[in-house]
DNA sequence: ACAGCCATGTAACTTGTTACATGATTTT
DNA sequence: AAAATCATGTAACAAGTTACATGGCTGT
């Protein structure tokens, strides 16, 4: 959502054509991650659906723009006075993946780790190298690309501290995996009836 | 990604008909990340359709099964070798909001963090109180459900420390949002010409 | 003339996700 | 007999993403 979101925001500053959008948030945000211009197009389309955004063609230059609501700035207002809930919602695909790794016989675990912190350390090697570049912002773009250029680091410093910290109780607690659970329940369902 | 490479995985030990792809699913990742059996069934029918897993209905009993193929294999082996990378592909809500929020006139980022580090922090807690509950894993499904718990922490960790460093580094260098960037560049499509 | 950017879109996908329908079997 | 669970699916949709088509305008 935060690509939609993010239009919102930048829309509650004024009206935007969508090429004039997307300079806005590639502006912003866009220098790590960028966005597809038609992607700009498809979210505004679902704002518009959602009537959080109204479409004006009726300006004299040729541009269509796009106006945000009054349903659409209680959106962003609520989007920036509400925290963001990540831990629930969505799964993290390491996370899942060490998790099922460590129930599953057959995989060698202290291997993925080991392969996964070497690469999370080779990133976060490339983002201190990056990093270093702009200390001591000037311009809000500057910040802001700084506070996302951290946030990747500190993300990265947790992701190799977890790493080590599974490791270390890997070799404290040796359970074993379990195969598939034995047999099916086999209930519902059996020797199929002809429709 | 992560359900479809996890039942690949799963799969991968052993056929199974879907909904025994679920219970096996539920048992080691469902306690924090459950998962709809209707996704069992579109995911297994994506996996078919990529030629990674075979649908057999050859069974006297009325089950459906799924078998891993080779190419299923190759798959399973490859993800479990390779790193996950995170930084540069996912978008993360949270840091498009702040790093989105520096660079907007008119949005108290203070008050932005602080709503943030504050639920943050509780869900840390509540984290916390949780894991205690389950110290010294005796099974690997609790071993599992202790590196979520954990993975969940470490980055709730991180969070916590990116909007504290965030904070004072807003605070150090105090520089100012800007507008939309002032006009549109008015340059193609300009006076719509009727088709 | 032509390359390249401005500008708007559409079509075709991906994964994830939920709600629902349908039966059969087991349990109470 | 009724409720719960087993089991298989389908339909619909969300958001993200990319590739492509189509023009007009600008600079060389």
């Amino acid at each position: 959502m935060s690509v939609r979101q993010s239009l919102l925001a930048i829309l509650d500053q004024g009206a935007c054509y969508g090429y004039q959008v997307r300079a806005e948030f590639d502006h912003r945000i866009g220098s790590t991650w960028p966005v597809n211009v038609g992607q700009i197009y498809s979210t505004l389309d679902r704002l518009v659906r959602d009537g959080l955004v109204d479409r004006d063609e009726s300006g004299d230059d040729g541009q269509t723009y796009f106006e945000i609501t009054a349903a659409g700035r209680t959106e962003v207002a609520g989007w920036l006075s509400s925290p963001v809930v990540r831990s629930t919602s969505t799964r993290d695909e390491l996370t899942i993946k060490l998790a099922l790794a460590v129930t599953l016989p057959g995989v060698d675990i202290a291997q993925v780790i080991q392969v996964q912190r070497a690469a999370t350390f080779r990133t976060l090697q490339e983002l201190t190298r990056t990093k270093n570049a702009t200390e001591n912002p000037e311009s809000a773009e500057e910040l802001a690309w700084l506070l996302v250029v951290d946030s990747l680091i500190f993300q990265a410093e947790a992701e190799v501290n977890w790493l080590d910290h599974s490791e270390a109780r890997l070799l404290r607690a040796s359970v074993k995996p379990f195969p598939l659970s034995t047999e099916p329940v086999r209930k519902g369902r059996p020797a199929r009836s002809e429709k």
